[in-house]
DNA sequence: ATTGGCACTCGGGTCAGGGGAGTGCTACCC
DNA sequence: GGGTAGCACTCCCCTGACCCGAGTGCCAAT
């Protein structure tokens, strides 16, 4: 029995039925693909495949349904890539070349995503953990409140107000601010922790508070996770693209998708994984909610475009049922994560 | 044939519909409510009241739906609002109480009302045309680029680049800022505009494109109707409520809902209405992908908490089937606009 | 105006039967 | 030993027949 064949079978299966979402036979796997062997020699294949756990069987007397590890299995070594069709790469040219300011790059991103896989597109607001600094800036607001505003390389803008125990002089802050941003502008949050600190040995011990207060401020906001945001678009996918069984599945995904915290535990595990596209299939996911979906994000906005690990900046990806088009997904996927970065880096 | 019974009947109908999610039959009916009659009476009735356009039979030998007609007259003559029970208001309270910035209180505010209502609900973000400018500030970035951020009433921070033909001057800019704040801080979008036209005259000819370059971006910025958020929570309840009739209809609303200018349209058109809380009842959303679903909204944030037409800040709601129960939607909606409202005055 | 009676309609559940797809097994061939 | 053909078996699912119950509309009686 040929080892490779089994393989071929599997591919077969999995192509099978994404294709027509229904239990794949061994006599439609022979009329479909030019696998050179009868169906009852599918069939002993299959009975191993079975065994070994790739596929199952919904009841007797049915034909095989590809399992999680069958899926994976095809992911990982028999799925060959296809790539885009030239309408769909200038579709993502064109939607994405006049985009305004970040929301809105990430807002047509999100969109154009869904609408390429057919399925819910998910894009992480690039963190503030691993952009730089571009500026800060400190505005006086009355005499005891500091507003701290922060610009970061991508764009993004994140203030903060301080209420301060003692009025402010307008010299002092002055100071401070162009001190803060030559120690800091350019500099990720991981690099600018010993630059910030010494910086109160300028100042006056009376200023100390002020000084300290407003270094915290900045390292608090750079470093506060939940203020991360995924933004979701397609969700009507979800329940019109998944067919009939998938229906009653869709609720408790789009829970768990409504749940940041939940999408962002799953991105940056996925950001772990080597490789370029990450695929998590159905319980792969840890979420018990997730059991019948499929993940494949990938990595954006890093200094070679997200493909090294912890290079990236953010995630984008895509959700939809088990059963998906991997191959597809994960070239659309790639491809609107790649035109994101080269946005980006502008 | 008494009127008032025909009313008490279509009262009974549209409840028990809700309650049951079934055609209502004219002996379930005198059972369910002491309506002192036989069911041959309610026959007749029912006979009037689907020949005035308020019910339909599904199909012959079924019992009698409410058209939207029909909830439309519940809504507006025959429902009796239900007051919250108290362990609803408790836990409006304790689930706002500790809300931090406008984003926090947004988020608790909407997911609170998905879960009471076990529907989807909807927050538009405070609109920035009738909220008033606390603070203006101006931040070079290099010497050709200008950072323009505004700071508004409740706490939004909307900002802007500036891309400028000539180098930027520190001292000009400094006395823009101020006197920029002290013409407009405080003011309200439509109260602004002369006081900041003015302004140019007081700088030097040279200046001229830099001041009006910041003052359109201030107005455009403020004006930007596009800019408005709508932030949704228990999309997973559409699926899950509906039951599986509505289930069919679950993904144009999905589309629709994620549209944002289906919704911001949809809220606008609600603020106009009269009355504290506003209801569209199926087509009258007058958009197809809702023609099974119904809008409960409010407007929360205004002086006097949003009551009179016109006077608040942005809108608040619920979206769920046709089938909803409008009574107690529309006591919940109201209450935590109310605690939102309150919550924004501090 | 209300009511009781009655014939009628129609949806939905149940049941049996048959077709079809698919399997596993065994015997056979190279 | 791997591949193949044949065959009996299983089980889903579709169909049609049937009945039951819920509900209606109408009419005559009160």
């Amino acid at each position: 029995m040929s080892e490779d064949r089994r393989l071929d079978v599997l591919r077969a299966i999995v192509e099978d039925y994404v294709a027509t979402r229904e239990p794949v036979g061994s006599r439609a796997l022979v009329e479909r693909h030019s696998l050179g062997v009868s169906p009852a020699t599918i069939r002993n294949d299959m009975a191993a495949l079975e065994d070994a756990g790739y596929i199952v069987q919904p009841h007797t007397s049915a034909g095989r349904v590809p399992t999680d590890k069958g899926y994976r299995l095809f992911v990982d070594r028999l799925a060959t890539i296809k790539p885009l069709s030239s309408p769909e790469r200038r579709a993502i040219e064109t939607f994405m070349e006049d985009a305004a300011d970040l929301d809105d790059v990430v807002d047509r991103a999100v969109r154009l995503l869904a609408q390429l896989t057919h399925q819910v597109a998910v894009v992480q607001y690039p963190s503030l953990r691993r952009t730089a600094l571009r500026h800060v800036e400190l505005v006086p607001v009355g005499d005891r409140h500091l507003l701290v505003v922060i610009i970061t390389d991508h764009g993004r803008v994140e203030q903060r107000t301080l209420e301060l125990a003692q009025p402010l002089d307008v010299g002092t802050v002055a100071r401070l601010r162009t001190r803060l941003n030559t120690a800091a502008a350019g500099r990720r949050l991981a690099e600018l922790g010993s630059a910030l600190h010494d910086l109160a040995d300028d100042f006056v011990p009376a200023d100390g508070p002020l000084v300290h207060a407003v270094v915290a401020a900045v390292e608090d906001t750079l470093a506060q996770e939940s203020e991360e945001r995924v933004v979701l678009a397609g969700t009507a996918n979800l329940v019109r693209g998944g067919g009939p069984e998938f229906a009653r599945h869709v609720s408790p995904v789009l829970e768990a998708l409504e749940e940041q915290v939940v999408l962002l535990r799953l991105l940056t595990e996925m950001a772990e994984d080597e490789g370029t596209v990450s695929v998590r299939i159905g319980r792969e996911t840890q979420h018990e909610g997730l059991v019948e979906t499929s993940f494949v994000t990938t990595g954006y906005g890093g200094a070679d475009g997200g493909a090294a690990p912890g290079g990236a900046v953010a995630r984008i990806g895509s959700v939809g049922p088990l059963r998906m088009d991997y191959p597809g997904t994960i070239a659309t996927v790639r491809a609107v994560a790649r035109y994101l970065s080269r946005i980006l880096a502008q």
